[in-house]
RNA sequence: GGCGGUGUAGCUCAGUUGGUUAGAGCAGCGGAAUCAUAAUCCGCGUGUCCGGGGUUCGAGUCCCUGCACCGCCA
């Protein structure tokens, strides 16, 4: 049995994510997941919260709660919101738990024996009144270039100027506003990624098949000016994982923290630890090339943004540790989604947020709409009046009216019950082999990954039903014939049988309705179109379901437009 | 400023290593049908493929340049 292992970018654990989130990876993630699982391999599908960080404990500040509490409640949202949009995740995890850390400190360990850490010595901004060194963003003051007073210690908003924290006019801490600040000197851990240059660049040349997108995210910043650079793994906070050189004490590191960079990745393989801690599954068979993992084919999730992390700073993690980690076969990543006309925002609070969305409408709706046009090869524009009309075209008309009229037809002729006799003659045959060449098209996009042209591959089998349909008449057939009448609608209901089963990565909510209302019991990935389409035999009882998809009115989608257009309240 | 991306029909987007009359869905127009969520099906697109140069027998597809928008700068 092929084996698969997925992984989904991890989402930050402060506050709540929106469909441009959703949609660069957990979203494509999981179809890719049920998709296969429907193909019969074993899969593990991982998420998680990426919960250390400065923001996170601004954010618990603010919230007024100690920061593993106000992570802890974040996590039980977020994985909520995950089951509402039926992400359907084998664990998702936190990356605090006690196995990132365990595995986090191991593999500072491994790469300090390879010797690929060092220690340096840096000046950092203190905030006395805070009793906390300042990342650079979190000092503000005067721009020295600009003159604007509200610029960051990182870069100037106004003039766009880098800046050290350091130039500064009149600099005070963002977090209390306090100005007694000073330059302290403080030391961190490096990880030598400089040393792994050649190693990666010779990993990425190695992959094929990868998107350009990926590839050359990463060839630029193994190349770009004096080529990649040592980074800072370790910070100077309370919220992480401590630094331990394995199970031993770091000398000289006390009280410091791995930066999340560093923990972040590793929680993929943590995750899937906690998922062994609490079923009693075996990890390393997923993870550890020479206990097993060698047969497994491993494909990343991403937003491009995260591309770096996963193409460099992840694998060298894995390869300088000098031990057999299972590294990324294939990699996935995405532009972003737009929000009528500019940028979805957190900060901002503008698009809609994956609460608001499912309060609105069911999952599958924002699944179908979301992967029908996820930013594969360019960033998207999501308009309020393009989702509703292609929900209510794609969803409503052409697939949801297929089952009302096929099924509505049925129980007023036959009864709710699959009629016997009669044959379909050359239009059954002929939609049979335009299926079976139609769900070949579906698979190869599938499996390539390509989302939008599996998409719309899948409608395309949706059209044609009712072209089936339309040319067969039975409305007009069983006035003359009812025997062929009979034969047509028994192959209408078993093409919704059909499309349940191929659709259901898409829509799972909705397909398996469908499958409810056939009383489909079994619902194995259809070999052989001819045959699935005669699964539901002469004689098999079903009932007409409720309308599938309810349309989107003109003025639901006036009164949304208008609810999401500004700042979230 | 540096780097990168994007600019194709009213809208959202496809367009493989350059090769016949540039495509899809939606919207729009016309028709058929009436089983169905006023749902379906059929037919209809002369678009300066952002502008300007260039390479080539041939460029949306490669090179240079200009413009516009966007992102990143650890």
């Amino acid at each position: 049995m092929a084996r698969t292992l997925i992984t989904s970018a991890i989402p930050y654990i402060n506050g709540i994510k929106h469909l441009g989130n959703l949609i660069g990876s957990q979203l494509p993630a999981d179809l890719y997941a049920r998709y296969r699982r429907a193909r019969g391999d074993e899969v593990m599908f991982i998420c998680a919260t990426d919960e250390h960080g400065t923001p996170a404990e601004l954010a618990a500040a603010k919230a007024g709660k100690p920061v593993a509490e106000y992570c802890a409640e974040m996590w039980q949202v977020q994985k909520d919101l995950a089951d509402g949009f039926r992400l359907s995740f084998d664990h998702f995890g936190r990356s605090s738990s006690p196995q990132n850390h365990r595995l986090t400190q191991h593999f500072a360990g491994r790469l300090d024996a390879a010797g690929l850490i060092e220690e340096r010595a840096s000046r950092q901004v203190y905030s006395v009144a805070d009793n906390r060194f300042l990342p650079d963003r979190y000092v503000e003051g005067t721009c020295p270039n600009c003159g604007y007073d509200r610029a960051r210690g990182d870069q100037c908003e106004n003039c766009t100027k880098q800046l050290d924290p350091t130039d500064l006019i009149d600099p005070r801490s963002a977090i209390s506003g306090s100005t007694d600040l000073e330059v302290r000197e403080t030391k961190h851990l490096y990880l030598l990624q400089s040393r792994l240059r050649d190693r990666l660049d010779a990993w990425i040349d190695g992959q094929e098949g990868w998107p350009v997108l990926t590839t050359s995210i990463a060839k630029k910043w193994l190349h770009d000016g004096d080529g990649l650079q040592d980074r800072g793994i370790t910070r100077d906070l309370e919220w992480g994982v401590p630094v331990r050189k394995g199970d031993q004490p770091w000398p000289g590191m006390e009280g410091k923290v791995f930066y999340v960079w560093f923990d972040a990745p590793i929680e993929y393989i943590a995750a899937t630890n906690e998922w062994a801690d609490a079923t009693g599954g075996d990890w390393r068979r997923w993870w550890r090339t020479d206990e097993g993992a060698d047969d497994v084919r491993y494909v990343q999730f991403m937003g491009k943004d995260n591309v770096p992390f996963h193409t460099l700073s992840f694998p060298a993690t894995l390869l300088g540790s000098g031990e057999p980690w299972k590294t990324v076969d294939y990699l996935k990543s995405f532009n972003y989604l737009n929000y009528d006309g500019g940028q979805f925002s957190t900060s901002q609070g503008r698009g809609v947020f994956m609460d608001q969305a499912l309060e609105i409408l069911p999952a599958d709706y924002w699944r179908w709409w979301l992967l029908s046009h996820v930013p594969e090869t360019s960033d998207t524009e999501f308009t309020w009046t393009a989702f509703q009309t292609d929900v209510n075209k794609d969803l409503a008309d052409v697939l949801g009216n297929f089952v009302s009229r096929v099924t509505k037809f049925c129980r007023s002729k036959f009864g709710e019950v699959v009629p016997e006799g009669g044959s379909t003659g050359d239009a059954g045959v002929i939609l049979v082999r335009r299926l079976s060449e139609g769900l070949a098209r579906y698979e190869a996009h599938m499996d390539a990954i390509e989302i939008r042209k599996a998409a719309a591959e899948l409608r395309a089998m949706w059209v044609a039903g009712n072209e089936y349909l339309q040319e067969a008449g039975p409305w007009t057939v069983f006035k003359t014939d009812p025997e062929t009448a009979a034969a047509q609608v028994r192959l209408a209901l078993n093409l919704i049988r059909f499309y349940a089963i191929v659709s259901a990565p898409f829509i799972p909510d909705a397909s398996a309705r469908m499958l409810a209302s056939m009383r489909a019991g079994e619902a194995d990935w259809p070999t052989d179109v001819a045959a699935a389409l005669e699964a539901l035999p002469p004689g098999h009882a079903f009932e007409v379901p409720e309308v599938l998809f309810a349309k989107i009115t003109d003025e639901e989608r006036e009164d949304w437009a208008t609810r999401f257009s500004g700042t979230r309240t």
